[in-house]
DNA sequence: GTAATTTCTCTAGCAGCTAGAGGTTCAAGA
DNA sequence: TCTTGAACCTCTAGCTGCTAGAGAAATTAC
């Protein structure tokens, strides 16, 4: 059985968050010691690094949710669970083209200024208050 | 002079969002009519548009202070600006990465699955339990 | 047995807004 | 000029996904 700080060592999820999940219902209320502390078995932490897992890839508490939901019902079609991921990998994918068109942007802006004249002229400033020396859209 | 809906439309910054704004005192409080109400002119037009601008390319509310702030000293260096923008430039590229290696991890994760099975062999599910499946760090 | 560490619950805070309640003011048409 | 309806006002609370802190109780190590 571990304590949650041992839970936390082991997943790399940190004490409050787990406390957070639980609350959240991502994670089972867990047994407790007589002197109430939480005490978890490998179930938990198995589910804890399944969570942590789907996190770290960017997916939210909400999607977690139901790919959990479908973790506990191993009979059920896993096509929710493909749409779920496919619709996570869209969503990144919009994320990089926006701030790839930023980063063109910003670099462009950024390259513009040397640094060393005065606000007053400065192209960063300059840029920021103009939307015409904007190449694309943003 | 403009109403707050006015300027609204003119910069498309939701109404609530110049109120929020002006608390976190990126724009002055404007003049007032008689009933109380907000009556903005082109000066405040031109700030809202600056910031407009620099919220769309990503700067956050305090980076955007500085710059104001140096936007209203025309004669302080521009370094401190050129600097607000490199490391934003840094920030915008650090989360590109970041993405595009969840984007390739995702992509994997979501063509080994092909949503006619059960939940109970689904390779979404099984990549997000066992990280063993992932092929890079994330 | 005692001291240090961990855990407990609860509340509040972060960014950057957004939504709603309940009330007042403004602008345009009759 | 009056009326009506849209826009405005302030205030509070909520969103996501945590994080920090207070004050008290439990556990662990020596």
């Amino acid at each position: 059985m571990f304590s949650i700080g041992a839970l936390s060592r082991e997943t790399g999820v940190k004490v409050p968050t787990i406390r957070y999940y639980e609350q959240m219902g991502l994670i089972d209320a867990p047994a407790r010691t007589e002197g109430n502390q939480r005490r978890y078995g490998h179930t938990e932490l198995e589910r804890l690094g399944f969570i942590k897992h789907a996190r770290d890839l960017g997916f939210s508490i909400e999607a977690i949710q139901s790919l959990i939901e479908l973790q506990d019902h191993p009979d059920r079609s896993c096509s929710e669970a493909n749409a779920i991921a496919a619709e996570q990998l869209v969503d990144v994918r919009k994320k990089i083209e926006r701030l790839k068109r930023l980063e063109g942007e910003l670099a462009r802006i950024s390259d513009g200024c040397s640094g060393d004249g005065t606000s007053g002229k400065c192209y960063v400033l300059a840029s920021l208050a103009n939307h015409d020396f904007c190449e694309g859209e943003h």
